[in-house]
DNA sequence: TTGAAAGCGCTAACAA
DNA sequence: TTGTTAGCGCTTTCAA
């Protein structure tokens, strides 16, 4: 059976393809009583717009295209949910790309993959946010992009950050206020912009509460294959250390689950002998042991307005979401 | 400026458009000569087949259809990554739509959503898998499917399955090798096929090792909002009860960690108190204290697998995974 | 408010 | 091995 195409309907309902066309694609001139005819033929066939024919015709695709990390994170999968419910409510659909988180590969997948669905839209998480080869490739191409969390050339185009610094700092005075003089971080990974912000932001709280650069101290550990792992052989790192902190401030929670692994087998208490805090507030923070004291950031809402922002005809430059501090058990004595 | 199309290659390499086109698409009948000419020109201008006019035209679509849970596990996230290198080794772009667990609504969002791109196939995870109203859907719009372990009405199309049956029962074997005589089991849901099937094959498997089937306590816990947190409850509901087991199996490593944590609440030894054992053995099992023994399934091959499936000309009709027991310190004492 | 005509850029089917 | 001819099903543009 055929399937029932445009101009069916507008020979059922007596007008032509290009009135049917119209009524589709929600032109207010059309009178009540054809619009009525016709969506009452397209009700009775039952027809369904061809979305190859449409975008041929259109010149647009009707697809907001992503990335998406081979690793399991919760942050890339919170934003995947949000960008997905952006996408239904402003009836495009979601193409993703996978890339590889080590060696990442950015602007082939985009030039051998997503690039020839010719999406309407691109969301670019961080790192790739940053990625210069890639930003100038959808520069090149004419692509509409918005990018998460950047750090380099941050007007370039649209983007939307969370307040890391007032989160970061927030938990420092928290520490602070706890006793704490003796600091560790665990970094991410370097080329996401969050790094060094995070990073900096709490250094520069510590000095302000009147502390020393060398308080704080910092592990930037390569990748071990999980997040997890990471943390735990980063927690070593620092709780191996001649002088040992008596704070761990992780780049997101699935590094401070490491982290108390690691201290675990020490058979350090925490939050007795170490206090450990995360960032994201994923769900594993609940379910550590202590609770995990994290910063909240609203990712799922962020994704969501990244494709508000690839829908809108206006460019918006720059959207900011606030964080939230969340003291639980890990941090509190 | 114009972007370049298939005539404009044509006209540069002095072929007709037909013969570029089969360069692009692998055509073997066109001579090393004139392929080598039409590729330099291809190359030179930069061409880009455009994937509408290519749709329209050749009524496929090049695109594979999934859906994506609204919730975080390991199952589908592992599952998606196995899709996505699918989809890039066969040439095809991945679409996906999220669905909600708890009132599922698969074929909604297939029609107001993934129809409209009319796929040339979809990969249904469970619970999907045996969604009546939406495998009726696809079969009516003649659109190819590969099931994720499904239950119901198996040769119905093209399935793929892990020996579910075969990792629990060593698992129960071990259980019971370890002592135990007094089981509990943490479902999943109940519309995902897995679930009956692995409780059925513990109970049977316990039962040939000599046990009853009043040895085993079944607890079917409402979701909760997170596989964690519903795991807790669901071990509050076991370890309270007026005998509590020595050894509890859940549908997920999730829920184990869920269940270990309310051992911890209550001042349980994990192993020497309780054994707890999950499935699926995600990163988070090795995160546990102590490690979770879990069940092992090739999660990412199997989303692999069901691209292939759909690529293929010839339908497959069932391909079999096998599993491993992974023995780690949560049920070793 | 509605319609007619001309493509959008490619591939299928056929012919040479 | 290569070329020709029709479309694929829609939207755009322009006219009525």
């Amino acid at each position: 059976m055929r399937a029932v195409t445009l101009a069916d309907v507008a020979a059922r309902a007596g007008v032509s393809g290009k009135t049917v066309s119209r009524v589709v694609n929600r032109d207010p001139n059309v009178s009540q009583e054809t619009r009525r005819r016709i969506e009452a033929a397209i009700a009775e066939t039952g027809f369904r717009p061809n979305t190859a024919a449409r975008s041929l015709a259109a010149a647009r695709s009707y697809l907001i295209g992503t990335f998406s990390p081979n690793t399991s994170s919760f942050y890339h999968a919170e934003l995947f949910r949000g960008i997905m419910r952006g996408c239904r409510a402003l009836g495009y659909h979601l193409v993703v790309e996978e890339v590889d988180v080590e060696g990442v590969s950015g602007i082939d997948r985009y030039d051998q993959g997503l690039r020839a669905m010719r999406c309407d839209g691109i969301v670019l998480p961080p790192p790739l946010s940053d990625d210069a080869a890639l930003l100038k490739a959808l520069d090149s191409d004419g692509v509409r992009y918005v990018r998460l969390a950047p750090a380099t050339d941050v007007a370039r185009a649209a983007s939307i950050f969370a307040d890391d610094a007032a989160g970061v700092t927030a938990l420092a005075t928290h520490l602070w206020a706890q006793g704490h003089r003796h600091f560790g971080i665990v970094l991410g990974p370097m080329d996401h912009a969050s790094t060094p912000l995070r990073r900096d932001a709490f250094i520069a709280a510590v000095i302000s509460l009147g502390g020393q650069t060398a308080d704080v101290q910092v592990v930037n550990e390569p990748w071990q294959g999980s997040l997890m792992i990471t943390g735990r052989s980063a927690g070593a790192t620092l709780l191996d250390s001649p002088r040992p902190p008596t704070a761990i401030f992780t780049f997101n929670d699935e590094l401070a689950v490491g982290v108390m692994t690691y201290a675990r087998e020490l058979g350090l208490d925490v939050p007795g002998d170490l206090a450990v805090a995360g960032f994201d507030d994923s769900d594993a923070a609940m379910f550590t042991w202590p609770p995990l004291t994290t910063i909240r950031q609203p990712i799922a809402v962020m994704g969501e307005r990244a494709v508000e922002v690839l829908a809108a005809p206006a460019a918006t430059s720059r959207i900011d979401c606030s964080v939230e501090l969340i003291v639980r058990g890990s941090t509190q004595r």
